[in-house]
DNA sequence: CGGCTTCATCGTAAAACGACGATAAGAGGC
DNA sequence: GCCTCTTATCGTCGTTTTACGATGAAGCCG
């Protein structure tokens, strides 16, 4: 049990932020929908979510240990949030930092405001 | 094949408009979020709560008739609506006529808001 | 180089989902 | 009464999710 000394603070990616244009109806958007709502669908993952907007910048594992689950478990909702494009996981040396893809967590919002 | 002589224009409850005053975070909003969540993590159900919307009054099985699935199977997506609260149900005559719930939505609007 | 830490992946088992056809249950019409 | 129409529910089957421990891959430190 190091003091596991955190380098710096995390970096993420510049985040792009370009306005989204795709329409917010439709069978595409209703599948857009899904694919996000159902990657929210378990109450770990909006755990996870709102761990990564509160501490806006990207952490790693400590997610991990905030969360009362193996390893691997969150590993997989890890994969999960990432595969519906809701987070990102930037490689730093022997860690990996995740942080949530603005883009995405917007696009969201346009969708279910859409409703 | 019967016409299907509509009635009249379908009814649905007085619809309540109180305002939703629970937080937007914690464990409890987490399982929140989730469940409303994972009831639209199906295009399926994204499609009939658009149906729903659109004609804001309530219709009955007519969605069966705009979907590509079979009766029980469109059945089962409704009952998981229903279960979350999204759509209400109302007996009339032989048919059910379902509706949205606007509070419910207007609280996933919230939740998701609340990111 | 060896060892440690960090994270992903694999294998597995239980549960839940998604779809269907068949069947039951309730209301209306003849 | 009986029959029809509408909807829900049951039983089934294949797929996906959720969880875990065990194992593997990659990077750092001494």
């Amino acid at each position: 049990m190091k003091p596991t000394p955190r380098s710096s603070q995390p970096s993420c990616p510049p985040a792009d932020s370009r306005a989204d244009r795709r329409a917010v109806e439709g069978a595409a958007a209703d599948a857009e929908l899904a694919a996000l709502a159902k990657a929210l669908g378990h109450p770990i993952r909006v755990q996870i979510l709102r761990i990564l907007v509160r501490k806006e910048a990207c952490i790693c594992g400590d997610i991990v240990g905030e969360l009362p689950l193996a390893q691997s478990t969150v590993s997989q909702h890890l994969k999960m949030l990432k595969e519906a494009g809701l987070i990102r996981g930037e490689v730093d040396g022997p860690r990996v930092c995740y942080c949530i893809e603005p883009r995405a967590l917007r696009r969201l919002k346009a969708l279910v405001g859409g409703l």
